[in-house]
RNA sequence: CGGGGAGUAGCGCAGUUGGUUAGCGCGCAGCGUUCGGGACGCUGAGGUCGGAGGUUCGAGUCCUCUCUCCCCGACCA
């Protein structure tokens, strides 16, 4: 490829309210181009990028056994209904209406469309397993999108699909799939890791996701260094620890003036957090819920909702709490009538604790469960942080943020129940095909790679995911020789196999130089009269600092040694 | 949806208490000089000031409505 033909050009300044690195850079490199919110054009260099991942998805996913196939975005609405599923995608599904009043919706995933697939060509134990997959456009109407290619309402995804006669063959085919995802980081040149995760609207039992660390994610990991227990913030856990091994007291109500919060309650009282008991009210599918725990610790809004098993969750407005008659600041389980009562498994150790007295300020000393309230349901639902014990070993946890750039489920058989998706064993008896899925975003990825690998220069692309793989500079192209040799050259590279984006332009050497940095491609060959001279070229890695200057006789061998060889610094 | 901010040339921005023909940088076109880390000179093209309504002799500027976009929260690949 010609730079002087390319399609896109390079910015020296990106949108002043694009704060990830990656939306300034793939902005400013003239990959990817805005069309709405949430909604983006990929130009050539952003494409050729992301096809190569595609590509690499593509080989490990039928290395692992699985066929591709193509969907319609366009999904009937009834095979929502029917699924159930219309509630937990709620507003992130768009709709379209069609000509005749009917309605459709533009595929966010497409668990329904596949197993009303398989429902139909599946009949016998003898047509499974099945693992099918595509790459394909989803449409999720995001509350809010974020980030550049990061969070986005058009997205690409491979989703796979798994289909089994029983939960052995299910093992079996998620075991076959991480390892696939294993191999598709590997192979992009990007460390992800695999953590326990949240299954959200997706719905279904065992979940994981594949996290690339970065300062820009959007969530956070919990993990330990010391066993390797690592989960996503959402769902990790840890061990609660008590420091006091207490004899519960009689209650006591002491005077807390205009203290609502628990750190003026600990403070005022001169005690630590872990001494008081919080509580908080949400509101699930419009009914109140009080929720009790330990005051050092805060609510997993995640795990509430899964214990509750509701679609919509939120903290109560305080209208909603005045409405219920609580007290905020104030409030306890204590002789409370009317609400259904959550409460964390922290309550449970320690005691002699604070909590509110039902009324403005004043608390109660000495609370013991469950001695002076009782609760409807008790579970973990505290978020686990930093610094807290490890669940699996005597080890500290610790966190980092990190993007998802995968997500595996194991579905189990809710779908294929509600869809028809049957199967006739050996003795002829109708059972659920047991389904797993597993996606990965594609442009996320590409975006990730970015937030990953770059400096204050430009994109470092990891060479097997970068546009090109050399970028060949000529530094004067109205000296004939010069010109003469990089035609010669980037003929010769180019049949040799290699990716070569040939900067033909009559630009100074700062801008190409600067250009090629900003790009990322990996590789980069000059050619000038000084050079010539001595029947050389200077090539070096995007990564490095220092050049190097090699012959222009068996260029195109070593050259494709280091491409092959994926070395790239 | 809640909170904050922004829409002026392809991109980044300025535009004072309302006052002629709306500016600057980059980019773009032409000519010339340059050529190893975003060179320079000259010439030139490019704008319904997001949209609608209003106030006014006069609106980019004031008022009302509206649309769009960004950032922070609740969601996700």
């Amino acid at each position: 490829m010609r730079f002087s033909r390319l399609l896109g050009k390079t910015l020296k300044e990106a949108p002043a309210d694009a704060d990830c690195a990656s939306h300034r850079l793939l902005v400013r490199a003239g990959m990817i181009q805005q069309v709405a919110t949430g909604v983006y054009s990929y130009l050539p260099l952003g494409w050729r990028s992301l096809k190569k991942i595609e590509d690499i998805i593509r080989s490990e996913m039928d290395n692992a056994g699985s066929q591709e196939l193509m969907m319609p975005s366009l999904q009937p609405i009834e095979l929502w209904e029917k699924s159930g599923r219309m509630a937990s995608f709620d507003k992130t599904l768009f709709i379209v209406t069609d000509r005749k009043e009917h309605k459709l919706a533009l595929g966010p995933t497409h668990e329904e469309v596949i197993t009303d697939l398989v429902r139909r060509s599946v009949q016998s134990y003898r047509d499974l397993p099945q693992l099918l997959y595509q790459i394909q456009n989803k449409f999720r109407d995001e509350p809010r999108s974020r980030g550049g290619l990061l969070r986005v309402r058009e997205f690409i995804m491979k989703d796979l699909y798994s289909f089994d006669v029983d939960e052995a063959g299910l093992d079996v085919s998620y075991e076959k799939m991480i390892q696939a995802y294993k191999n598709v980081y590997a192979r992009c040149g990007l460390p992800a890791v695999m953590v326990e995760a949240d299954s959200g609207a997706i719905g279904g039992k065992a979940s994981h996701e594949f996290m690339l660390i970065a300062e820009s994610g959007e969530d956070q990991i919990i993990y330990c260094a010391k066993c390797g227990y690592a989960a996503n913030s959402e769902k990790a856990t840890s061990v609660k620890t008590s420091e006091t091994e207490v004899k519960p007291l009689a209650i006591e109500e002491v005077s807390t003036p205009k203290m609502t919060t628990i750190e003026e309650v600990a403070n005022f009282l001169s005690i630590k957090a872990e001494q008081t008991l919080k509580s908080v009210f949400y509101v699930a599918d419009g009914e109140i819920i009080f929720v009790v725990i330990r005051g050092d610790l805060d609510v997993n809004e995640i795990k509430l909702k899964n214990l509750l098993k509701c679609n919509d969750l939120h903290m109560a407005t305080e209208a909603e709490t005045k409405e219920a008659g609580l007290v905020a600041g104030y409030a306890s389980a204590i002789s409370l009538k009317g609400h259904r009562i959550v409460g964390d498994d922290s309550i449970k150790l320690g005691g002699n604790f604070v909590a509110g007295a039902n009324k403005p300020d004043a608390h109660l000393k000495n609370v013991n469960y469950p001695r002076d309230f009782k609760v409807d349901t008790i579970a973990d639902i505290a978020v686990a942080r930093a610094g807290d014990q490890c669940p699996k070993c005597d080890g500290k946890l610790e966190s980092q943020q990190g993007i998802e750039v995968g997500h595996i489920f194991k579905l189990g058989t809710f779908l294929s129940d509600r869809l028809g998706a049957y199967y006739l064993d050996k003795d002829g008896e109708s059972k659920p095909i047991i389904m797993g899925c597993y996606g990965i975003g594609v442009g996320r990825l590409l975006a990730a790679a970015v937030e990953q690998s770059h400096d204050d220069k430009g994109i470092i692309w990891p060479l097997p995911i970068a546009p090109f793989e050399v970028c060949l500079c000529p530094l004067k192209v109205d000296d004939p020789p010069v010109m003469q040799a990089a035609e010669k050259l980037y003929a010769e590279l180019t049949s040799g196999g290699i990716e070569v984006l040939l900067d033909d332009r009559p630009e100074s050497p700062g801008v190409k130089f600067n250009d090629a940095d900003l790009i990322g491609i990996p590789l980069r060959i000059v050619i000038s009269a000084r050079t010539l001279k001595t029947s050389s070229v200077e090539l070096k890695w995007r990564r490095e600092k220092q050049a190097e200057i090699l012959p222009l006789e068996g260029l195109v061998d070593a050259v494709r040694k280091l491409v092959k060889s994926g070395d790239n610094g």
